[in-house]
DNA sequence: CTTCTGACGAAAT
DNA sequence: CATTTCGCCAGAA
């Protein structure tokens, strides 16, 4: 496994704006960050240092399951104590609880127009009406 | 340079 | 739904 990518202090910048009770995919995160994929973003969680505040558990695969290896059953807990419901078959209903986009303070400290913002958002998976 | 390997993703079956 | 296939991309060996 890779070590330290340049953009790991800005994914978890990102990642730090996503509410309790919410959850985001990897490939949510990296589409607002340049020069990262969801496999970065992968990374990234994977490599999330310890008791700085990051919640890393919101971070979630695009099919709404939870791709951990060892310690899957703990990341699930994790989220059934902020409040998101599993399905039957181990998915979170994205149309109910997943993020909606960071601040648009956020958006503005790092330079990303609102409208392009929106762009972005619409390819998010489970497009809420 | 080549090959392998992922806390990934989208599309096809 | 679940599985498979292929695309993806930066490090490690």
């Amino acid at each position: 496994m890779p070590k330290n990518y340049s953009c790991f202090p800005e994914i978890y910048d990102l990642v730090q704006e996503i509410p309790a009770g919410e959850v985001a995919s990897y490939g949510m995160v990296a589409s607002l960050i340049t020069g990262a994929t969801a496999r970065i973003v992968g990374y990234a969680m994977a490599a999330t240092p310890s008791g700085k505040d990051i919640p890393w558990q919101r971070v979630i695969n695009a099919a709404g399951k939870i791709s951990d290896r060892d310690g899957a059953a703990r990341h699930r807990k994790y989220l059934e104590q902020e409040g998101i419901i599993f399905s039957k078959s181990g998915a979170v209903s994205w149309a109910t609880c997943r993020w909606q986009g960071p601040s648009e303070k956020w958006l503005d400290a790092h330079k990303i127009d609102f409208m392009d913002f929106l762009e972005i958002q619409a390819n998010w998976p489970g497009k809420p009406k």
